[in-house]
RNA sequence: GGGUGCUUAGCUCAGCUGGAAGAGCGUCGCCUUUACACGGCGAAGGUCGGGGGUUCGAUCCCCUCAGCACCCA
């Protein structure tokens, strides 16, 4: 083995033979496990987010697939309507033509033509990172068994009513004329202007003052609204006022909606273009103007000098129109939260448009009830509140999308405009008992990219068959996702699922947190702070990582500071630090944090633990035993204690997995790894291994540990550690090579099946105090490690003693000592500095060794600590409250340390009195 | 405006049902000890955001204030 670990070496190595030997494939055999990936975009590349989604879902199936189930992770990618569209859209217009131009069907071809040129860089992401997937079964939103089930479950929730068309007031996005559903609304505040227009009262009397953030609206005011209960336009309810530019009169109406207190406290009703003026006119029956054309253009219901204006063209116009007429009482500036498209940045307006929608509420009901009685499980729970918020005041969804891209909208119209809706134009027909005469057209549009991501869970086990897949794998166990998706893809999966199945799709939602940059700020694009997985995984040097980011700039003017501060943070680029590194730091960031911030020195540090664990891999390996050395083996008290360790370490790594925490099983197995195994276990069998007087059972003893505790503990890293613990693993598992054994079918290691030692514990503790209280002597004093030191005991018990002869050895190599002396009973102990074990005091010698002050400054200290532990415990232990009330093991161990404490104290001002009489003579 | 979450060592974060404050990184010493300098050994560093309450006892429970983040309107 080489001295350093070098991931690169072996991890697609692995893979390749992962795959080659199907161990990804659900064995058939055991209980199922079953998880879907939510799929990213088949055209997309992983970003942080997604490589630690994998991490997380990975660990949890192959820690499964070890447990002994049949465990299938079906992965997938997904069409991504608007985003796909809008990529190949930049392309064509890069190259001077356009999606127009091109026409709906060669468009499409481009789309796939597309898809299929970038379809391969998630997988091989994905290999990179070692997810085990079972790629035979890779599925994609459109293919035609996906798309089947699409159309299968629009039909049958239309023929049911559940799905209905119709002209209804939907966010409209002017840039890519479409709409889209409220979800994909995202309001930002901004600083705008608030006008306040005059309205004529149409008998001449007077005027009304209405404001508004939107004048170029006022053409399409239908009323003006006052609060009923408002003293000030009582008696104007009922009359009416002329629209200013539009000469047209329009009534004062009077609704609870409006309030007082905002500007003048009457309110312009434009039902055509504001949510809550529309349900105003619904309720008080008013018609509903159309000023805007799908471009945010003026139409012809606008005065003809508007007509074809941009609309913010119009605002002005209009605005300076009205002031030179005497109709703008003033302007002031205002922030109001603007909706703005999530893809297209741009702003939306509300338009009334034909559009097809989900009646949602019979659908929320079910959803609702598989949560609130425990069938579905939210994973930490307190997301479940934020689900049942939404979901109690949810809204019909619009499903349809004024887009090429997608999946086209199963419904005809003849030639009168009435819709015959089916799983094909003959299904159509028939449902609508239509002859091959009459003519028909598909509707235009294609269903939003939620609608088969809803279906994900059962769509991709064969739905609406009734396949195996659906009755072994369906319901899935836990769907694995960030918050931010809750909406959009968790509660319509539910939602689908429950409809057409019957069954929940996934029992368990682990709901984890967004991976943020250094700062805590979210990684894009345009701020120029992503990091590609696998540079992470490979490395990358500056220049390339620069260029990466400021290539392609929707904003080309950052560039220069995100160059500057991709110098600062990267001034070296990013060393390949391998997939295992990355994997453990993502899994030590599976907190239940919502805000993950990535640090690349953690990796680092999980990188200098796979070194770690290679190099006593390395150990183990060089001291293995030889196959001919089969005979007695006798544990000595490191070695069981070793084991008891282990199995204390197994069983938070249960508990981990259990509650979703891998920061848990991370550090559980770090610090095990590292501050047990390697820092005390492997020191302690050098004294074994290296010692001409140790027996051979002994120096089994050791060698079968060090490899039985290395195999185990290999097993239980796999599934954060994929890579380096198959690579070891070969090497240790003591099976002939080539065979297709792989740890991935190992057995997962249970802390049930290896006893706690609490002896070799309390020994071993001894061993490590003692240890530590010479090395502590020594540190401080700057002594050098390779300074054998002298050391003499004094007050040492019956215990002590024992202890003593059994492990002399391992404290000798440990602390660097010679074999200690045993002060006899009435013997003058040497002046010397003292460590403290129990009553034991481990004394060396100054001899030229030690600074006198020093060490009486050292013992200061430490009295100093333990006095002031020791006068908190006394105020405990004098209150009688305390006595009373608490439980009486509590009120034992104060007692015991307070013993303790006495005892220490005593034992350190003995020792200080005789390095002040050493300093005085 | 309504809601949720966060505030613990210089930095990034753990801390289970309330019972002696932890890790990683960084910092400071000593050290080429034959698994590992991607290392070993030792050390320093915290009035657990402020205030109040409950309790024998609060980082943990309750109230309140402040700051930060996010969601909904």
């Amino acid at each position: 083995m080489d001295k350093a670990y070098s991931p690169a070496a072996i991890e697609s190595r692995i893979y390749a033979r992962w795959e080659s030997l199907e161990a990804f494939k659900p064995s058939g055999v055991g209980p199922a496990y079953s998880i879907v990936i939510p799929p990213p975009n088949v055209t997309g590349t992983l970003h942080m987010g997604h490589a630690f989604q994998d991490t997380v879902m990975d660990a949890l199936i192959r820690h499964r697939r070890m447990e002994g189930f049949d465990t299938l992770w079906q992965p997938g990618t997904d069409h991504a309507g608007i985003a796909t569209q809008m990529v190949v859209e930049r392309q064509l217009n890069a190259q001077g033509t356009g999606r127009v131009e091109l026409g709906r069907e060669t468009f499409v071809e481009r789309v796939w033509d597309w898809k299929r040129h970038s379809g391969d860089t998630i997988s091989r992401q994905m290999r990179r990172l070692g997810a085990s997937v079972d790629w035979s079964r890779d599925r994609f939103t459109m293919d035609p068994a996906l798309s089947h089930a699409v159309t299968e479950v629009f039909v049958r929730l239309y023929r049911e009513g559940l799905i209905y068309r119709g002209k209804r007031l939907v966010n409209w996005d002017p840039v890519l004329k479409t709409a889209l559903s409220d979800l994909e609304v995202v309001a930002e505040p901004e600083q705008g202007h608030l006008w306040h227009l005059r309205y004529p009262l149409a008998d001449g009397s007077g005027h009304l003052v209405v404001a508004t953030t939107r004048p170029e609206t006022m053409l399409g005011d239908v009323a003006v609204a006052v609060h009923p209960d408002d003293e000030r336009y009582r008696a104007l309810v009922g009359r009416r006022v002329r629209l200013p530019l539009a000469d047209r009169e329009i009534p004062v109406i009077a609704d609870a909606y409006v309030d007082p207190a905002f500007g003048s406290g009457c309110v312009k009703i434009t039902p055509a273009h504001d949510f809550n003026d529309y349900e105003v006119g619904e309720r008080h029956g008013l018609p509903r103007i159309n000023v805007l054309t799908p471009e945010a253009k003026l139409t012809d219901e606008a005065p003809a000098r508007y007509r074809g204006l941009d609309r913010f063209e119009a605002r002005a116009r209009i605005v300076a129109d009205l002031e030179a007429e005497g109709l703008l009482e003033r302007v002031e500036a205002h922030q109001s939260m603007v909706p703005r498209g999530d893809r297209s940045h741009t702003i939306l307006e509300p338009l009334l448009t034909d559009q097809w929608f989900v009646r949602i509420a019979p659908l929320a009901d079910p959803a609702i009830r598989a949560v609130e009685d425990g069938r579905i499980r939210f994973v930490p729970e307190g997301w479940a509140g934020v689900y049942f918020d939404w979901m109690r005041n949810i809204k019909d969804w619009c499903i349809s999308r004024q887009l090429w891209w997608g999946h086209r909208i199963p419904a005809w119209y003849d030639e009168t405009g009435r819709v015959y809706v089916g799983r094909d134009e003959r299904d159509a027909r028939s449902a609508g008992g239509l002859g091959s005469e009459v003519r028909l057209r598909q509707d235009e549009d294609v269903l939003d990219t939620w609608f088969s991501s809803a279906l994900w869970p059962f769509s991709t086990q064969g739905w609406p068959d009734a396949t195996r897949e659906m009755s072994v794998y369906y319901p899935t166990n836990v769907l694995v996702t960030g918050f931010d998706i809750i909406f959009f893809w968790v509660a319509r999966m539910i939602m689908m699922g429950l409809k057409f199945t019957g069954e929940v799709p996934f029992r368990e939602v682990y709901v984890h947190g967004l991976i943020r940059d250094h700062d805590g700020q979210k990684m894009s694009k345009s701020k120029g702070n992503v990091i590609d997985p696998l540079d992470i995984v490979d490395g990358v040097d500056l220049d390339a990582l620069i260029a990466k980011r400021t290539a392609g700039l929707m904003q080309p003017q950052m560039k220069p500071a995100i160059e500057r501060a991709t110098r600062k943070q990267f001034p070296q680029g990013i060393p390949a630090f391998g997939t295992d590194a990355l994997r453990l730091s993502f899994a030590s960031l599976a907190t239940q944090s919502r805000d993950l911030r990535f640090d690349m020195a953690r990796v680092e540090g999980y990188r200098n633990f796979c070194n770690k664990l290679w190099n006593a891999a390395r150990y183990v390996l060089a001291n293995e035993e030889s196959a001919a050395d089969g005979g007695e083996i006798e544990l000595g008290i490191a070695d069981r204690w070793i084991r008891s360790r282990l199995a204390a370490t197994l069983a938070r790594v249960e508990a981990g997995f259990d509650g979703y925490r891998l920061d848990a099983v991370a550090s559980a197995l770090y610090e095990f790894t590292w501050h047990e195994y390697c820092d005390w276990y492997v020191e302690s069998t050098k004294t074994v291994l290296q010692a001409p007087d140790a027996s051979a059972a002994q120096k089994r003893g050791a060698r079968r540990t060090l490899v039985d505790t290395l195999e185990t503990l290999l097993r239980a890293l796999h599934p954060l550690a994929p890579f380096i613990t198959e690579e070891i693993w070969q090497r240790v598992r003591g099976e002939p090579a080539g065979s297709s054994a792989t740890i991935m079918r190992a057995p997962y290691p249970r802390a049930a099946e290896i006893a706690a030692d609490p002896e070799a514990e309390r020994e071993m503790h001894w061993v490590m105090q003692f240890v530590l209280g010479v090395r502590q002597i020594r540190g401080e004093m700057d002594i050098a490690p390779s300074r054998r030191l002298p050391v003499v005991l004094q007050n040492a018990g019956p215990g002590d003693v024992a202890y003593l002869d059994r492990n002399a050895k391992t404290l000798q190599r440990l602390a660097g000592i010679d074999a200690p002396r045993v002060l006899a009973a009435g013997e003058a102990a040497p002046v010397a500095a003292v460590a403290l074990l129990g009553s034991l005091e481990i004394l060396v010698p100054m001899a030229g060794l030690i600074d006198p002050a020093a060490e009486r400054e050292r013992l200061e200290k430490r009295r100093r600590r333990a006095e002031a532990d020791l006068q908190k415990l006394r105020a405990k232990a004098a209150n009688v409250e305390f006595a009373r009330n608490a439980p009486p093991e509590i009120v034992a161990k104060d007692a015991a340390r307070i013993v303790e404490l006495e005892t220490e104290i005593g034992q350190l001002e003995r020792q200080a009195a005789r390095v002040r009489a050493l300093l005085a003579g």
